[in-house]
DNA sequence: TTGTACGCGTTATCAT
DNA sequence: ATGATAACGCGTACAA
């Protein structure tokens, strides 16, 4: 039984456009509108977003992309956790969220988003610089919101938190407690925030003028990577490691047991993301809160407002970090 | 730059009509067809899922519904390997997905999700008896798949795996190495999976004169949840747990340690799922691979198969379970 | 305040 | 094989 306008007109004795009035805010009579508000409850109508969006051009539909092969979304919590952040911001205000993962290439992804023509907007994860998925989106009609900063457009929509500041605070405290070999694991070369991070961590290490020669190894933020990594580390001899993510971290910690050193004692460790495994690691990670959730909501809440007024040129949001000190840098002390 | 058939139609200089039937795959001759396409090619032009909908009623969109605490799918990899299998599956039939998570109440999700109105059909998982949500949508006019069994309803399409059979032949295995003093752990209370493979355990007990009274603790499906139910089981002393899923067997694991007692020789261990993480567990876990990701999978083909044929009744797929026998039962003796 | 009428981009039916 | 033309359900100027 197909409720339309026309059923809901017929039913309450007035023209589809006041019934119409009645649902979206229009004037109308307070008579007839609680005439009609009647009708509509005892039908339970809902109005059609097809027919909806195609006569107005908002749907309360938006997309949201993490190309990420889907398993990432328990083995990097970092992602599921963006998805909570904009899930709960966007049942709010959206009348629904689509989702799509890495299942197919980008090419084919972006070309179903636009194939969609019924999203209002879409958030999209910006990992590295050149991404033909982004490029498209941003290249398209879409109002667009990306997850991540990408230093080449300052035209597009983001939210971002500041890694160089983040990893340089970090690498700071390493410094501060007395390390001096400091190593740097870093995230997957080639996305911004690990090229950003091993620029934090350059930059304090040159501030003091410590040197970094060999001090650093790639990473792919997996614990994997991190595993490997720290390995070829601890074979320079280091004395703190300064992890890409948590998880990373996470692999670094089991090297550094396979040779029976102590965290913090012998090396100590720090990670990036502050997901809840940090807390969790024995010892607690040392690590940097970039809010993973909140960028969520931003992001989400950015693209509202791009919605809501499409002049105003482009959302750009950079969430503050927290330095969060745990005991795998400061053995025995808590936190302050 | 709207592209629209019109804009085609003029362009290539046919009628709208058969720039449709080009797309569409009407009768068309190869001359004009080809002059079409090529036009379409040159412009990249895409179709209005929106009004494409509103013709035809048909959008090549599905809905998903894991009405779970968002932070779930990192914390439970069940189900982001269900929406592996979904979205891999989806990606290839499916002109797009959207995806409710347990953000609002189940009576809001369901109005939401009636109310897009577009969507060619829904997945959602059916854990309990009583769900308005699933209710809502069975009585519906949404085409649904469920994933899970719900023995009141054999009108609804669903697929599920036999819990209790599974179940029954994993604790034969406890019994056949010898184990007496079985205790299980059970899934949430209330869930159909939670009470069928308590029914299982309870059944091959049975079978072989066992008593199984004190033996039964209540879980929730979380690694903390078996560490309390464990810790409770091992006080009554028992030589084998079997536990609702393998998150709570991680629980019940790290219960056992904490008593010094040994895995298997002590105590052997149980789970159910084979999630990636049954097998990096140190022992490794006998449990049960149900092939979460071909659930998700079947699940989606289920739904095109009801789409494709709205006739011919509710479809109804139960998937086989594996038997999968690691040290944490037979200690030493590798799988067979 | 209310109704009429047109347009949104497609599919589908009917002539031609 | 092709082209008009009528739906699909809704929003919205415009007229009344």
């Amino acid at each position: 039984m197909p409720q339309t306008l026309d059923d809901l007109a017929e039913m309450s004795g007035v023209s589809r456009a006041t019934v119409s009035r009645v649902i979206n805010g229009g004037p109308v009579s307070e008579a007839t509108r609680n005439r009609v508000l009647e009708v509509i409850e005892r039908t339970n109508y809902r109005p059609n977003m097809a027919a909806r969006s195609l006569a107005s051009g908002r749907s309360g539909l938006v997309g949201v992309v993490l190309h990420i092969p889907p398993a990432m979304l328990f083995k990097d919590p970092y992602f599921a956790l963006l998805l909570e952040g904009m899930t709960d911001a966007l049942a709010e205000q959206a009348g629904g969220m689509m989702l799509w993962l890495g299942n197919r290439t980008k090419e084919e992804t972006l070309d179903r988003i636009l194939q969609v023509g019924i999203l209002d907007g879409v958030i999209v994860t910006a990992n590295t610089l050149d991404d033909p998925l982004v490029d498209g989106l941003l290249a398209s009609e879409m109002p667009t919101v990306l997850v991540g900063h990408r230093q080449a457009d300052l035209s597009a929509s983001y939210v971002d938190v500041d890694h160089i500041a983040a990893a340089e605070e970090l690498t700071s405290h390493l410094i501060d407690i007395g390390r001096r070999r400091i190593g740097h694991i870093s995230g997957r070369r080639g996305t911004v925030s690990g090229e950003d991070r091993l620029t934090g961590y350059r930059q304090a290490m040159a501030r003091v003028g410590l040197p970094v020669e060999g001090l650093v190894e790639d990473g792919d933020f997996t614990p994997e990577g991190g595993y490997a990594a720290a390995s070829s580390l601890l074979d320079q001899g280091v004395d703190a490691l300064f992890c890409g993510n948590d998880l990373s971290a996470e692999g670094a910690l089991r090297a550094i047991r396979h040779r029976g050193l102590r965290v913090p004692e012998d090396v100590a460790l720090a990670g990036f993301d502050d997901l809840s495994l940090a807390a969790e690691l024995d010892p607690p990670l040392t690590t940097v809160d970039q809010g993973v959730e909140d960028q969520g909501a931003a992001a989400a809440h950015a693209l509202f407002d791009l919605l809501k007024d499409s002049e105003g040129g482009p959302r750009r949001v950079t969430l503050p970090t927290k330095l969060v000190i745990r005991q795998s840098t400061v053995g025995g002390v808590p936190a302050r």
